[in-house]
DNA sequence: CGTCTTTGAATTGTGCGCAATATTATTGCA
DNA sequence: TGCAATAATATTGCGCACAATTCAAAGACG
């Protein structure tokens, strides 16, 4: 019963850090979310259709967002059954789905546009902190996914 | 169509960072833990009961993991039926569900031991970065936990 | 002692994430 | 032109997360 294994102990681990903050975080998301009837990854793919000039494909909203068309074919469709989305295939390439957003959609932008800032006193953290912490963090998820060698 | 809304582009999102980061980081982990087949989840379970002195219940784990009985009860059922774990109703308080460590369960700790300098690498920075990053994102968690006010 | 409340875990239902596979369209190239 | 290789999306299956509800046991209290 060798006790003590600091790398193993859960206070130290890096990843766990990260898997509860992120948690917390979309929590903190949760009630402002509901009142517009979105779930956490519908939020993310609005912010990138709002945030798009031109009509994108799955595949380009799943590259910003990191997610494949196992999550994104089903979020996208139901995107779609509550009227926010069109999903179309692109008649250039019969292989692409367009994702437009629908007036609704558009619409919803206005009321999204207060949510960051009533979601950031939450974090306890000053701007410039967050500012940092995102450059941190946006390493940190370039190098996890961009490995150098093996 | 009231183009650039800063607050709402996603590269400004501490949400979204954090969310991509702990997903990256969970992504390094997948071929090591496949090893010994467990999931992201099983083993941050694994590490809280390697860790523990005495068994835990279902309440202890999900306090510690911020986790419900939603989600621990099928997991810990999984790691019973692979026989790394035991479950059994407390007999001082018939509520209480006790888990403890299987032999086979214990001595997976000596194999995951090195797991965690394996990952480190991936995350391109170094140790006291790390430790600062531990610390900065447990603040956060704890903020985003316990709200001050409303 | 009876019953009302509280507590801890289990159950149910929905929506991700993600690996693996399937399907269809396009491209490359002999 | 024909056909293999590739690309984009969809489908399937599993295991979380989490809200909401249920269920059984323990406490509280008249």
């Amino acid at each position: 019963m060798a006790d003590r294994l600091p790398q193993l102990e859960l206070a130290n681990q890096l990843c766990f850090a990260l898997y509860s903050a992120s948690r917390a975080s979309i929590r903190g998301y949760g009630p402002l979310l509901a009142e517009l009837g979105l779930t956490y990854p519908q939020y993310l793919t609005m912010l990138v259709l709002w945030e798009a000039t031109e009509p994108l494909t799955v595949g380009d909203i799943g590259a910003r967002l990191h997610l494949d068309s196992g999550t994104l074919t089903p979020l996208l469709k139901r995107l779609e059954d509550v009227g926010l989305a069109d999903r179309a295939r692109d008649p250039e390439d019969e292989r692409r789905v367009l994702i437009t957003l629908t007036e609704t959609g558009q619409a919803m932008r206005a009321k999204a546009a207060g949510i960051p800032e009533r979601v950031f006193p939450l974090y306890g953290i000053d701007v410039a902190s967050a500012q940092r912490l995102i450059r941190d963090l946006t390493e940190i998820t370039n190098s996890l996914t961009h490995p150098r060698q093996g």
